[in-house]
DNA sequence: ATTTAAATTGTTATAATATAACACTATGTA
DNA sequence: TACATAGTGTTATATTATAACAATTTAAAT
């Protein structure tokens, strides 16, 4: 097991509200949700949630500029990530696929280069979103 | 093969200036560099540049928000794209790999979902970075 | 050729996302 | 205790991106 990290009160209340979040975040609707909570500024978010990131307990979902909690006890570093996007509800899940996440860590370029750290975005139509 | 769009002015300028580029060229830059030519605002540029991506001439680097020319004929449209990035000197290059486009194209979740859309960056080293 | 629709342009203003810099405080550890 | 490291609070500012509207160009369809 790896050591858990005892996160600060701004990355603990940060992280609680981007983790009973049923969809991402993004940073200034976290500030004006953590506003009363005492957190006012930008980078009081941005500095939690660069933390948070980078002990991999929130992911950045970059084509949206926005985060969601880590659901993947085996992405302990935030350094392997795939996630699956709707493009009209923008529902976000992470995926966790052994092979997947054995095929990338695998996979070397035409110069024989391997890449530890990657991160992976798929879009399309979640299934609510196919049906209607 | 398909239709070869004919690019309007403030289109082409931006491509050849991103194509010229050796390394991912950001908006503003972009814009600073073709204001001499007559484009002035922001607007213009992302203009040009949402068209550019749409039709797949260039790609947008999503953890970088920077544009890079498409030098893969396969890539009709921007719609399953793969990159690798060094976290030194930023340089980034386009993969194209069959195996690795097949398998994503290929990949199911959980659910069974398949998605013809993805954007895959690895980052690590490069081979210049690595020696140093 | 003329009309019409669609796409593109030019422009100003503003929204949304993110970081710099600095002084101060808490925490862990030697 | 003393020291280093990480985190905090704050103001200001940088960077990235879009809204809204009027004018113009282009394509194609009568």
């Amino acid at each position: 097991m790896h050591k858990e990290h005892i996160l600060t009160k701004n990355q603990q209340i940060i992280f609680d509200l981007i983790d009973k979040s049923p969809e991402p975040m993004k940073a200034y609707s976290i500030l004006f949700n953590v506003q009363k909570k005492g957190i006012k500024a930008p980078l009081q978010v941005y500095r939690a949630l660069d933390k948070l990131v980078e002990i991999g307990k929130i992911h950045k979902i970059e084509s949206r500029n926005a985060f969601i909690a880590c659901h993947n006890s085996s992405c302990r570093v935030a350094k392997a990530t795939a996630f699956s996007i709707c493009e009209i509800c923008e529902k976000v899940t992470e995926i966790s696929s052994t092979g997947l996440s054995k095929y990338l860590a695998n996979f070397k370029d035409k110069d024989g280069m391997k890449y530890i750290k990657y991160n992976l975005e798929f879009f399309g139509l979640c299934k609510k979103c196919k049906v209607k």
